[in-house]
This record gives structure tokens, C-alpha cells and sequence, in this order.
DNA sequence: GATGAATGAGTGTTCATTCAT
DNA sequence: AATGAATGAACACTCATTCAT
């Protein structure tokens, strides 16, 4: 009975990390104690350890499943759309923030509490930190070549170096992440998507013609 | 003689706080020990607990220092410039981040790498929370004021509501923090600052006059 | 089929005890899991507790088929040789030795490497030790009628007080297991026999008949 | 206050010590918990970990000691008497008994019970492993020479060995400590060490004289 | 009979905090 | 005021054993 076995065991998994996050979004990875996963799993400690056999490993199965949203989020930014063109970085930007409400791994806040434990983590782990900035640089790499073809196409202003633009983007999705963590449901996300496609479309020209007071 | 006494527990105060921020940027709060504070400061237990009555309240202290900071910079942006005016948004958003790397607590990538920790912690600890809620929303009004008043004086695209744009300054600045985190002083902060500028002057009628390619 | 199933059950038992010995000779019996023992026996958990009942009672099955070598050696011991003598103490010995190297279970390292734990443990549990205990008197109080009956037909000095005697020649036995345990193969347990032999055989009037220098 | 730090610091590590041998004896390395430790020293976790950094330390230091007393007894054997003369072996034999019940640590029973359990350790920890083989071997030469020696002055049966006599010694030695252990004050040391003289002194001609019957 | 996933008491160890000196 | 040895609750993790299948 194999199959019935690698199911279980997908599950069993599944069912564990979803414990974990839950708990390390609520407290922490360092504030969690295995005993709170084990609760929270109901399941005991031998049965945790037979899936992930320390609790650093659990952190990094976590985190590995968050790096992997960042990477084919990033992958896809190299596809054109339907229409054969590239999107803007604006249409970009949104369109991470949907996939993000859209990613099964926990709740959409859960995700976002658990981002600043991950930061802190990869600052101190090597490992992590090699593979957390490789994701973003991933990312940032994409809104770059975006950045560069909407200057082409005359879709966004040539004074913004895409290099620092980039990079800017990469904030906003950051600063969206914090500040859901910060304010919850309050936050509308769909309103920070638009208003951040809004602030990113500079078209060619627009500062030349401005008219003065 | 009282006055050399206060100047010596505030001396002593900063001692420890500045050891505790240099452990906590190295490893986090929970991964930082006593101990290595102790041996930081360069004092003994009994020492430090005299000062502060709890590694928590030193944790606690540090996140304080921060976020008067962010008041400071909040109360700031209410006063006009020497002309009269107030500040547009972009000048606004590029004076926190010089003031930041101005702040005396401390180093820039040190209080970067403290960052995330404090967001954590906050998001953990409900008086924190409430002072870090209480500091960012100023913050954030700070740059909501600032956007309407110039949208008024056609300074800012109007289409920009005031209340989401002053968000995504929040954002900008959370991501510049994260971003010396992860690359410290690979990071050139005042290039970023200008980037932050250019990107956020979006003046009346930008939209509007774009010609047609 | 009951004499089918008996044997089945025999060949089961000596199956997981000899997987058990390698492990306990490998890691003592307190560094080895049970775990280690089910992927030596190649055996799941459930089948090797169908016939060992705990962790200890294994031990206890090792302890005592080495304890069953004692008996048996020393039981031999109260038999006349062919020619209706017994013994010479230092033959016994050697004949310990040899049949020592015969034994059934395990290899003579294992066993050899089996034996400090096996000390230590009766050390702790009043009924191993009793079963040692009488073992081992057993075969001493065998050495001390050889050594009579030797001293009886001049076969050794009768200053050796045979209640002693019969102690070192078992102290003999007990380095030869440690320091096959110690060096391994790199000890001539053959060698050391023929030592033991020779050092042993102490004629009547060794002493008095030495003429000075 | 160096000194008395200093003394105190000698003095815990002893209480600990001789704790932990308590319970070493009692029990084995492994049936021994740091809590039987902490109860018998009368001392909390944080207190015998100031001073031991973990069990293996603890055992280590007591494996030393015991190591140590070896070291000693066998850089006696190369010193000759008083008499500017080399002991005969039956007189190392003698006193290593008698140097072994005087030893500081612990008492004549916790040592022999020990020791079983030092061999089973050693046979899994290479670096112990080392440690105890360059010990004994250290002191099976001193025998060895002592051998040597004692056959040029005509007071050992050439006809034996050294390398093969010495290992004997080293066996008279070991089973010694093993009755210790097993029948505790039962077994009368002195009694034993007499025996062994006898045993050993096997003057030359011994064989050559022997009358047949 | 046999399996192996699951249990949970128990292990070695850490570290924030206290308090006699 | 300052020290640092000591405390002990809490932690991550192990492993002998069970029992539904």
C-alpha cells in the first residue's frame, strides 16, 4: 500500500507545517515551543519528529515554501502575457499581491506575520540568508527587465533608473507584507495593489510638460 | 550630589542599551543571551538588572528609542520649512531616511538588522504593539497631510489618494530598512532616497498630457 | 504443524539475539535502540516484541546464554578426562579458553566486547547478579578442586591456597575477554593461553629446592 | 578574592566529582540521569554545568582521573626501590593493589564498580579508546620491563614471556577490579595481592628440578 | 502473525533571574 | 553599588513500547 502511504504522509506533513505556521505566526518561531506545535498539531512529539526531525528544519520547510511562491512568482514575470507583450511593472506589482492572497500555504495574515520572523531568521542563518536574497534578487531582476521594456515602450519615465526602481517595487511589496501584519484585515490589499499601480505609472514626458503655477 | 548620580545612571542606561542593540542586531532578541549582554556591556548581572529590570523591558527600551525616533520625524513634517511651506511628500520622504542615518543609537545597519525583530516582537507583545501602531499611524498621517496639502498646491497628482499614497510612503521606508538588513553596505541608502524622490513627484496632469506614441 | 512453529520460533529467537549481540557488542546496551536491533534483524518493531517481551529481557537472553557457557565449562570440569584424571588447573584454563573460542553465539570479539556491559549491568539488577554470581562461583569453585586435587598429586605448590588460586585463574579469564575487547583481533587469545598455562603449572618444591646466587 | 574563588571552584568540582562517581558506580554512565546527579551533589542543573559542560564532560573527568592513577603507578614502576634495585613483578603487582585502595577518589568499591563501565565507554569513544590503551599499555611495559629485569637476576622463570607475563599481570589487575565489583567487601584485597606474589615469583630452575613422582 | 505509525514519559541542557556577600 | 555563583522552570529532542490495521 504504498500509495495510501505517500498520501498519508503528504498529509501528515501538510497538516504539521500548517500547525507550525499557524503558531509562528502568532508567536514567533523562537517564542514557539515544540510543545505548541505538538498541541496545536494534536499530534505527539515522536509523531512531529517522524515528518521533520528538528524544529529548524520545520522553520526551513516553511520558509522554503515561501521562497518557492517568490521564485515562480519571479518566473512568471519572464513570460509575456496573451497579448504577447510584457506587463507593465504597475500590472506586475498587482499582480504579485493577488497571487499572494491566493497562495495556499495558511492565511493571508498568517503569511504576513510569519515575514518579519523570516527576516530576522535569514539575517543570522547563512544558508537561509543565500536563499533568500538569491529569491529576491530573482524578483527585483524581474521588475528590472519590466522596468526597462516599459521604457521602451515610453509605459514609464526614463529619469527612473531601473536599477533603484526595482528595487522600489521590491519595497512596496515588503512595506504591503509589514503592514498587513500590522493592521490585519484592516488593511485593504486590493486597495494598496491599485494605488500602488497607481503611483508607479510615470509615462514618458510627464514631468517635462508640467505647467507651472 | 544628584545631578552626577542622574548623569551616571544615564550614562550606564546607554552603556547597556547600545551592548544590547550590537547583541540583538547579531542574533535577534531570543538568540541573544544575558550573558551577552553582560559581556558586552562589559558589566555583571546584578549590574544590568539594576538599570533594567528585565530582559524584556531592555528589548522593550530599544524598540522605544526607535520609535521616538519616528515620532520626532512625525512631529517634524506638522512644523513648515523655514519658506513657510511645508514639505512635498519626496523631500519629506528623503529627510527620514537622512535623519535615520543621522539617529544616535547605535549604527544604520544595526538598527536595520534590529528591525525586523521589532516588528516580530511587536506583533507579539500588545503594549508594543499599540506604541508601534500609535508611532507608524503618525507617521503616516504625517505624510497624508503632507500629500493633500500638495495636491492642493498642484504639487501631486490628485488621482493619488492621499490616505493609500501616504501607505505606500510608509513602505518605501520599511523596505529601505529591510533592504540594509539584507545587503548592508552594499546598499547605497542615498541613492534609494533619490529614487524614493523621483519616483513619488507625480505633479498634475502628468496623466493627463501624455501624448500618444 | 506445532513442531514446524517451535522451530520457526527458535530460529526467529536466535535471529533477533544475534542481530541484538552485534548491536550491543557495537554500541553497549545503553547506546543501542531498539530501533537499531529491528534494521539488524531486519524485523519490524511488532515482530521482535512478539518474542522478546522488553529491552531488558533481551539483555537478560544474552546475559544468560553466556551464563550457559559458564555452567557448562564449569559443570566439565567435574568430569574426569579419558584417562580418569582431572584436570591440571592450567589445562582447564587453556580448555576455557579454547572452548571460549567456540561458542556459538556471536563472534569472539563480539562476546568479548558484550562483556563489560554485561558486568556493569548485573551490577545494577539483583537478579542478573545472582545468576553471575553463582556462574561465575561455579567455575571457581571448579578451579579450586582442580588446584586440591593438583596439589593432592604434586601437580602444583601447595603454598597456593587453593580458595585464591581459583580467584586469579578466573581474573585470568576475565583479562583475557577485556583485552580482546580492548585489542581486538591484534590479541593471540592462543598465545595468551599457553602464557596462562605456564605461569600456572607450579610444581611442588619449586620453591625450595632454588639454589641461591 | 582569587584564592578563596579559586579553592571554591576546586572544591564544587570535587563535590561534583565524587557526586557523579556515586551515582556512576550505582547505576552505569547511562542509567545515571544529570538529575540523580544534580540530587546527589545537592547542587541545581545550572550549578554542576557551570563546572562540567555536559555528562560525556563529567564522565571524561572521571575516566581521567582513574587514567591518571594509572599513569602514575606505572611512571613508579620505571623508578627503582630504595635499594637502588628494580621491584620484582610480584612486588608492582602488590602495590599497585595497595597504592589502588589509598587513591583520593571515591571509595575502593565505586571505583572497581566503575570500572566495567569505563571499558564499555572507551570501546565506543575513540578518543577514551586511545586514552585507555596508551594507559594500560603503558603499564603492561613498566611489567614488562619489571619482567625482564627479574629473569637477568635470575629471580623470574625465563621460560616466560615478558610481553606475554606482562599481559598477565594486567589480567591479574583487571579481575581484581571486576571482584571488587561483584562481591564488593567480600573480596579481601590484601588476600588477593598476597595470592598473586605467590602466583607470580617463579624462580629460575623452578621446572629444570622438578623430581617426577 | 506481522506491520510501522504513533505515543508520551523522560533526557540532557539552557538561560533569565536572584541574592548573599 | 556591584558581584557572580546559584537557581530551577522550561526547552528541544529521544526512544521503549503499543495497537489499529
Amino acid at each position: 500500500m504504498p500509495k495510501v502511504t505517500e498520501e498519508h504522509v503528504a498529509a501528515r506533513r501538510r497538516q504539521i507545517l500548517s500547525a507550525a505556521l499557524r503558531c509562528f505566526a502568532r508567536q514567533g518561531f523562537h517564542r514557539t515551543t515544540m510543545q505548541d506545535i505538538f498541541r496545536e498539531a494534536d499530534l505527539s512529539p515522536g509523531a512531529v519528529y517522524s515528518y521533520f526531525g528538528s524544529k529548524d528544519e520545520l522553520i526551513a520547510a516553511i520558509i522554503a515554501a515561501m521562497m518557492g511562491f517568490v521564485a515562480e512568482t519571479a518566473a512568471l514575470f519572464s513570460q509575456p502575457l496573451p497579448d504577447g507583450r510584457l506587463r507593465r511593472p504597475g500590472q506586475a506589482l498587482a499582480e504579485v499581491i493577488e497571487r499572494y492572497q491566493r497562495f495556499e500555504l495558511g492565511t493571508v495574515e498568517e503569511r504576513a506575520r510569519i515575514f518579519p520572523h523570516l527576516v530576522g531568521e535569514q539575517q543570522r542563518n547563512p544558508q537561509l540568508n543565500t536563499a533568500v536574497r538569491a529569491g529576491i534578487e530573482r524578483l527585483r531582476a524581474g521588475f528590472e527587465t519590466l522596468a526597462r521594456t516599459a521604457q521602451e515602450r515610453g509605459d514609464l519615465d526614463p529619469a527612473l533608473e531601473p536599477v533603484h526602481f526595482a528595487r522600489l517595487c521590491i519595497s512596496l511589496l515588503q512595506g504591503a507584507l509589514l503592514q498587513v501584519g500590522l493592521y490585519g484585515n484592516e488593511l485593504d490589499l486590493d486597495g494598496y495593489a491599485r494605488a500602488t499601480t497607481t503611483l508607479i505609472r510615470q509615462p514618458v514626458g510627464s514631468q517635462a510638460i508640467r505647467v507651472p503655477a
